[in-house]
DNA sequence: GGTTGACCTGGAGCGCACTCCAGGTCGGAG
DNA sequence: CTCCGACCTGGAGTGCGCTCCAGGTCAACC
């Protein structure tokens, strides 16, 4: 399995060493392997894992919502269902704040034209 | 001219009171009328304008990027070019954001598949 | 074995955008 | 005139999501 060193994890998820080890430490992830003299090595899944929470970080989620998540994905015993109404809820979530945006957009556009035109 | 009590231009900007007076404290609008008093009166236009700083902020501005806005709009000593770069500037990065967003919303979907089928 | 740069820990600090507070004032209804 | 709820001020406090730091350890290379 391929294994990464902290720095190259930080590049390859763009987060900061400190960010990894924060989240790590909040139980978003991991726990990582270590070298027997205690230093991190990523893998593969670790990178995938946390691009998952990159992604749901970027669709608005705040950290104790990645906690529920996570939560959610660990004690499995009662079903996904939990899981997908989270994900649900946050992707009418999401898709209400694309459309707000998208307004915003429509009236950038619409100052845009207002100052062009002197 | 149509004119606002703090409690409906708060209603009417969807801004609290305490960050309507931040704003205005700021500089990103007014100054707003007073009474002899020195109870404020939100006019017509403050409210537009507040609309517009509110559209700025959910397109990803920060309070200085707001107040960059203004001071750009007030000395129009040297055109509307500055402003309408900002704008644009602005624009593209809305834009990204939304496209991040949207490629979150895909990740999303295909979790909620992946969750769904067990 | 020595050097050097990447990495470790726990905890403090920071920047942002509000939000709350104490203690006081305003002003419309009765 | 009295009452009372809405409003005023300056400044402190909050929550989030990192980010930085001191003081030390690790490990690859010469």
């Amino acid at each position: 399995m391929t294994a990464y060193a902290p720095a190259e994890a930080s590049e390859r998820t763009g987060l900061s060493l400190d960010t990894l080890r924060y989240y790590e430490r909040l139980g978003l992830f991991g726990p990582v392997e270590r070298t027997p003299g205690g230093q991190r090595i990523y893998t593969e899944h670790d990178v995938a894992w946390v691009g998952l929470l990159v992604c749901l970080r970027n669709a608005g989620l705040g950290i104790t919502d990645l906690q529920r998540f996570m939560g959610k994905l660990r004690d499995r015993a009662n079903g996904n269902g939990d899981v997908v109404e989270l994900l649900q809820d946050n992707r009418a979530r999401l898709q209400s704040e694309i459309a707000k945006m998208t307004v915003a957009l429509n009236v950038l556009d619409d100052k845009i034209a207002y100052y062009s035109k002197h």
